[in-house]
DNA sequence: CTATTAAACAAACACTTGTTTGTTTAGTCA
DNA sequence: TGACTAAACAAACAAGTGTTTGTTTAATAG
């Protein structure tokens, strides 16, 4: 273990931790650099010597959620085949990383890319990586005709992101069930 | 005709339109009251004869959005009968009033209460006039003992606000097409 | 014509924003 | 020990925020 790069990035990833859950938490705009100096105990010029800017520390963020998000998602489906039970395992993890307001995964769905015009086209490429992933799950389904498949990617797109604005662990349900029951939602008849 | 409350109130609802409508493309933070008194044709400090402050702007815009909202949806499911058509018809009329962005209704959507500490109450509590309205529309239908109501609401309110963020009128569905297909999707099978 | 008021302007207010600068402290390495 | 550098501090900067103030213009009503 190296001594110095240890200690610098462990206050380093505390910043990005800090940011991203105040990221998660309020927003982009909303937090300012003097919340996030707060959080990690130092100063506000201090950051700077961290990071360039504002922005450059949630570009950071973003990669470094998108990666983990993508390895989560890619993890949980992985071991099943049936495309149905692929779809519940995907959502089910989708739902965990949006409403995680203690990770950095959840960043990628509260801030939106037009909030950071500097950054706008890396953050879409870096949601798109994700959203790649979570269109063959949705492809590979077999549906029938009248079905757009488009519209049921973002259907369900919208409905795990607006998790976060209601989601409680303290709900009814855990995250896991709640993507698990909106893939069957769409799955299975529900009306009797 | 009364010619001065006809002069008031329209430079009245010019202020109403146009924070409407810069409120929904960009949100409310990041509209300045400067914005607001360029697109009307006035200096700032001028909008503060019409509106005591710029939370009592949105204020007025949000109870004016949820009236037209209700109206709307109540209007475009009580002619029908059958629980899905209704379902179908109030999604179709919730997309269409969710993504008219020259509209003010679209604000109640994009706007969160939070945004306005002031008001936060008095936002929700325009909020739930509609969503109750919304809840009635889930709960007249007829379930399986497996689905959940509740999140099946969720569902439904998450995948139509989300809409905001990709609709476009140049796309390959209308409002109302999508507002369809969306509850057709949870209605019938879609897997074969 | 005159008194009143609606409606706007022009300018500043106090505050917050992201960021920059110059300096100091503490630890590393030859 | 002495040179170097990582890492922070303290203080200010320019720009933008919502808002307030005093004043002017223009229309209305008695």
């Amino acid at each position: 273990m190296d001594a110095k790069a240890t200690r610098s990035n462990s206050r380093n990833d505390a910043l990005l931790d800090a940011a991203a859950e105040l990221f998660a938490a309020q927003g982009f705009k909303a937090t300012s650099m003097r919340d996030i100096a707060k959080a990690v105990g130092m100063l506000p010029g201090s950051i700077y010597y961290h990071f360039a800017s504002k922005d450059d520390l949630l570009l950071a963020i973003y990669e470094a959620g998108v990666d983990q998000i993508t390895a989560t998602f890619a993890a949980a489906i992985a071991p099943l085949d049936d495309p149905w039970l692929r779809l519940e395992a995907g959502m089910a993890a989708l739902i965990r990383a949006i409403t995680d307001a203690s990770s950095t995964t959840s960043v990628i769905f509260k801030v939106e890319p037009s909030d950071v015009p500097k950054y706008e086209a890396e953050l879409i490429a870096f949601r798109d990586k994700f959203e790649a992933l979570f269109r063959t799950l949705v492809d590979e389904l077999p549906l029938h005709a009248w079905v757009d498949p488009h519209l049921l990617r973002l259907m369900l797109l919208g409905a795990a992101n607006h998790a976060q604005l209601w989601y409680s662990p303290k709900g009814r349900f855990a995250a896991d069930e709640i993507g698990q029951h909106f893939a069957r939602l769409v799955q299975a008849p529900i009306g009797r």
